[in-house]
DNA sequence: CTGACGCTGTCAGTTTGTTGTCAGGTTCAA
DNA sequence: TTGAACCTGACAACAAACTGACAGCGTCAG
């Protein structure tokens, strides 16, 4: 695990630093968020520790710069306060999580551990096909980067159509994955899951093509 | 993701199927493994999530029995023991994966989509007649790699010539094969699909010949 | 507990697509 | 040349699929 600590208590900085290194794992300090944005530049990291209160640039600010460039680092806000107000901008402004001083040390490694396994977790799953990402652990679906809003019965269906692009689907096939068999359905239940589907599915590159009296087969067509 | 969990204890049995619920998959649960294998007889999962110790016959039995009856499902088994005889056994039974009680649930559900990629590659029962390919499994027909949409009266009047090659098949082989027996039709039906079969078959190396007063013979031309 | 809301299946009416029939043309063998 | 067998365009019937409206159910806040 690489992590970036920005924190200007240095007495703080110290202590995670050593406990961090103990455990085996690469840290790297700065003390303002000026300087974590320049190593930022030319270096990868898994996790960044940022502290809300910094001379010169706040963390907030750091954060949100980070965000409107795309960077999908995972943040790890660290404040003195318990402010819900806190709480909220650092989520609305992309943290992925929040620690509240004076915290525990292992918590601290804690969450960055499960920060990093998240992370990595999204990599591995994220599907694309053509303008449309689909994460399977997160069940996210972006097109062209835009999040789209689905219910579950939808998601399932995309997930199976796009785990099986190009290849036919009846609609037991279909039954059979989104109901177990003590739940009824009549095959209009897919027929409406479906229209559903499309009507989300517009604008994106993936294409759920009816084979009457057959199924249906999805691709990607750029 | 169409899941199988084989599993006696109820507690564990609920938080698997409540999470594999959650993340969008089918999960059927029995608690023995004559269950499973009554269930497996008429029903097709994508894996099979299996406990070691249940009442009655154990895991193993059951996996044994299944590999030898060439099943090729896969299989993940669930044990207790962390014992290098259990991991050897299972895996010479014929499982595609292992894990130790206790485990994470992500983890189990990170194994069986592994599982379900890896089996989803495998899966060719592709018949190759010159530039024509036909997969008996999802009736597709590609011509030179390009998918020919087909009607389902098509598609089953070719693959009974693909399956006929250089064999002569009368108006009556061929309406025994798209009827069912209380189906009226007329000789004339099957002559109009055939022309439509023909017209998707033009630029195809199959080719199907009119033997006069007799009936019709398909054969493959490079 | 109650009311509001959101998800998802059902119903019903409409649209769409497939496939058999018909009718007229073409081919072939005697 | 003739007639039977075959081919094929047009059409219609029927079934499958689509979709808007609605209702049941579960969930959640007050």
């Amino acid at each position: 695990m690489r992590v970036l600590l920005t924190e200007d208590n240095q007495e703080l900085a110290r202590s995670i630093k050593h406990y961090f290194k103990d455990n085996g794992h690469a840290i790297d300090w700065v003390d303002s968020a000026e300087k974590a944005a320049t190593i930022l530049h030319h270096d990868d990291f898994d996790v960044l520790i940022l502290d809300v209160n910094l001379p010169g640039k706040s963390g907030f600010e750091l954060l949100s710069t980070l965000r409107s460039n795309k960077n999908a680092l995972p943040v790890l806000i660290l404040t003195a306060r318990a402010d819900i107000d806190d709480r909220v901008s650092a989520l609305d402004l992309g943290a992925d999580d929040y620690l509240v001083k004076p915290f525990d040390l292992r918590e601290l490694a804690a969450r960055c551990r499960a920060l990093v396994r998240r992370e990595r977790g999204k990599s591995d799953n994220e599907i694309l096909c053509g303008n449309l990402a689909f994460n399977s652990a997160t069940k996210i679906v972006k097109v062209d980067g835009e999040v789209i809003d689905m219910r579950p019965r939808e998601v399932q269906m995309l997930e199976l159509f796009i785990t099986h692009l190009d290849r036919m689907l009846t609609k037991d096939d279909i039954a059979n994955r989104l109901y177990n068999f003590d739940e009824a359905y009549t095959p209009n239940a897919i027929e409406q899951t479906l229209t559903r589907l499309r009507k989300h599915l517009q604008g994106s590159s993936v294409l759920i093509k009816t084979v009457r009296g057959m199924g249906y087969l999805a691709h990607v067509d750029d």
